[in-house]
DNA sequence: TAATCACGATCCGATTTTCTGATATCGCGC
DNA sequence: GCGCGATATCAGAAAATCGGATCGTGATTA
């Protein structure tokens, strides 16, 4: 079994169509077929029910799937240190986060490349989405992580992975005794929530009057360090994505339950300049941080 | 990069020389010699030093020696599972296990491997060592792990992995305050060890005699249940292996001190019939025992 | 000091694998 | 029944891999 087996196998997967995972990774539709075609023949497995409109894996297909991005991530990676070794990945990077990564995945990360990347200097800024993407678009960012995308042509948007939020309450309240908290069901909750110019808090306005959510008393906060210390020591609630919340979850403090019916969700985003390509070292940077934004997902299950 | 490349630098790396690699991985020296010269030429890195004595790696080599072995590790498991979900993979295999390893490793092994393998069915004997070789001499064991290995020419043993030793107290015994239990120093000990027929104890007395370790009272208990209740509640002490000493660290109730100055360890060892290969699904199963042992060995650190 | 030995680097021809582009085939909707 | 969009198949070209022979180089030995 060769790389070219799982790489081409995951563009098959992922593309749902031998031709379009054919376009993606620079080869013909044929090589494809052959290459999924020998995975099967070896191992006597079906990975993927062919059809004229595409295809659909099979149960063996999507976990090997699974296996198979493994197998690619632990190369590519393999392959990124040891550029970065050779002193080929150098330079300075300015990247910018939204607040929530700033607590459980940034710490992580920083440590990680300091030590992978000893040649690349980095500076991360803090602020909300709206900031960041005027700060990209200025060329003062590399590349910035934000919740939401207003859509513009100068920038160029890929996904980087979708959270769930979740209801926070201090320790000792007694607003919800369930492990999924319904809002439309609860009594009104008084609410902690950052500002109408953060991404976040539109999607979560729309959500509250979708669901018809009664909402008691509401507080416009856009610190996130007051917002925890107001939630723990006092009957106000708040809406968090779930990585800012993992330190939280073994603790007393603060209650963390996962919004449902239905579910509430962000998704994030890097955006970066469209006329410029992003560099080695930010690319490795992001790669770090997708990894540990993966682990943190890990963790929350 | 292609898998080639990642195996035959490992086996280089491990085995210190192009020719010696190239007769692990049948292959010709010239070979090897020209895939590692490609990932070095590829990075622009220096991952071996040659010299007319053979090979000693650089750095960069270590370093990268990590990445790919678990790149490898990553591959093999995917073709492994690929192979089990085929159906390929079945049978009833029997394996005995030394005590040590049914407390920490076990558990999660029989999971992943029920849920990875469904059509092999898996019988343990827990035993200790000596009676462990004899019943995989009778035929009776596919395969066996224990801690040391009487060298018998109708075995073959691969080493697993080493493991140290610790020191076990209760909760609150105070018979030693520092995080590293130097036995020679210490007020004579009241032990209980496991009676002599035991490989490991043959071990520990060594290391008692020629380290001029004083003793006090010294009880010999086979079981390892009864040992662990025993020293929890009383001033008695043990000497256990890493891996079981595990679900103790985060607790209360016994103190685990890793023995210094000199260290103990325990070697791990698969041994089976030298006549017969093991099969498919044994080392499958052999497999998932070691990698739950590395997980075992990466949390304690 | 010279012969020997063990090892890695390099070269070249034979072989095998891999990739492509064209063509055949299939299933579905119209 | 026909055309569209999809995959399978095939044969030739391109590329890589492999293996044996040869050369250079240190360390060791006589």
């Amino acid at each position: 079994m060769k790389l070219q087996h799982l790489k081409f196998f995951v563009a098959v997967f992922e593309e749902g169509s031998f031709s379009a995972g054919a376009q993606r990774v620079n080869a013909t539709q044929s090589g494809l077929s052959m290459h999924v075609r020998q995975l099967e023949d070896r191992f006597q497995v079906q990975l993927l029910n062919r059809s004229s409109t595409g295809v659909t894996p099979t149960e063996v297909g999507k976990q090997f799937y699974r296996d198979a991005v493994r197998v690619l991530r632990a190369a590519t990676e393999a392959e990124a240190k040891l550029r970065a070794l050779s002193g080929a990945i150098t330079g300075h990077i300015t990247v910018g986060l939204m607040p929530t990564f700033t607590r459980a995945v940034l710490g992580p990360a920083v440590i990680r490349f300091a030590a992978d990347y000893p040649n690349v200097k980095v500076s991360v800024r803090e602020a909300y989405s709206g900031e960041l993407s005027r700060q990209v678009l200025a060329g003062e960012l590399d590349f910035a992580i934000v919740p939401a995308f207003d859509s513009d042509v100068r920038l160029r948007a890929t996904q980087m992975g979708t959270d769930r939020e979740f209801l926070v309450l201090s320790g000792d309240s007694s607003l919800c005794d369930s492990d999924r908290a319904v809002l439309s069901e609860m009594a009104p909750l008084n609410l902690v929530l950052p500002s109408r110019e953060n991404a976040r808090r539109r999607k979560i306005d729309e959500y509250l009057a979708t669901n018809a959510v009664e909402i008691g008393r509401l507080m416009e906060l856009d610190s996130m360090f007051t917002t925890l210390d107001l939630v723990a020591r006092s009957e106000w609630a708040t809406i968090l994505p779930g990585i800012i919340c993992l330190p939280d979850l073994a603790g007393a403090r603060r209650r963390v339950i996962p919004i449902a019916g239905p579910e509430l969700t962000v998704d994030y985003l890097r955006i970066e300049p469209s006329s410029v390509p992003l560099s080695d070292a930010g690319q490795a940077f992001y790669q770090v941080l997708e990894d540990e934004l993966r682990a943190a997902f890990d963790q929350l299950g």
